[in-house]
DNA sequence: AAGGTGACTGGCG
DNA sequence: TCGCCAGCCACCT
């Protein structure tokens, strides 16, 4: 993906200082994780921080999902918790919106409103 | 600089 | 399986 990841909300913005620039921001290099997930694929939380290299990061990665910008293609929405429930709070990004989109994509729930990790989960590699 | 918050998790009853 | 609890970690006052 090649569209400069630029543009983050105000907030990711100003932590991007020079000297952070040569080591990522564990928001930015979320922002890089998710961005690889393949569409009708899923991943959790706690599997994004693991990838990051710190497993315990979880909470850190729903913060960051809520902060960064998704207007240029971030599949936020791709990103759901360790049951493959639906957990955001985030007022911009929905409950609804984000089982809409993931629905479009062909992930399919289950009539407690849970998703599959075998049949949908995504692992890298 | 210290304390509070939260799109989380694993363990236990 | 389900709910609760206590860590955990990055961010924001």
């Amino acid at each position: 993906v090649s569209p400069t990841p630029g543009t983050l909300s105000g907030r990711e913005a100003v932590n991007r200082s020079p000297g952070n620039d040569r080591q990522m921001s564990f928001t930015r290099r979320v922002y890089h994780v998710v961005q690889r997930i393949p569409p009708g694929r899923i991943i959790s939380y706690g599997g994004i921080a693991a990838l990051l290299g710190t497993p315990r990061a979880a909470r850190g990665v729903g913060q960051a999902l809520c902060t960064l910008a998704d207007e240029h293609g971030t599949p936020w929405w791709r990103v759901v918790n360790r049951n493959g429930e639906i957990s955001t709070r985030c007022a911009h990004h929905g409950p609804l919106l984000q089982r809409m989109l993931l629905e479009a994509e062909g992930v399919q729930f289950d009539r407690n409103g849970r998703i599959d990790w075998k049949r949908f989960g995504w692992e890298p590699g």
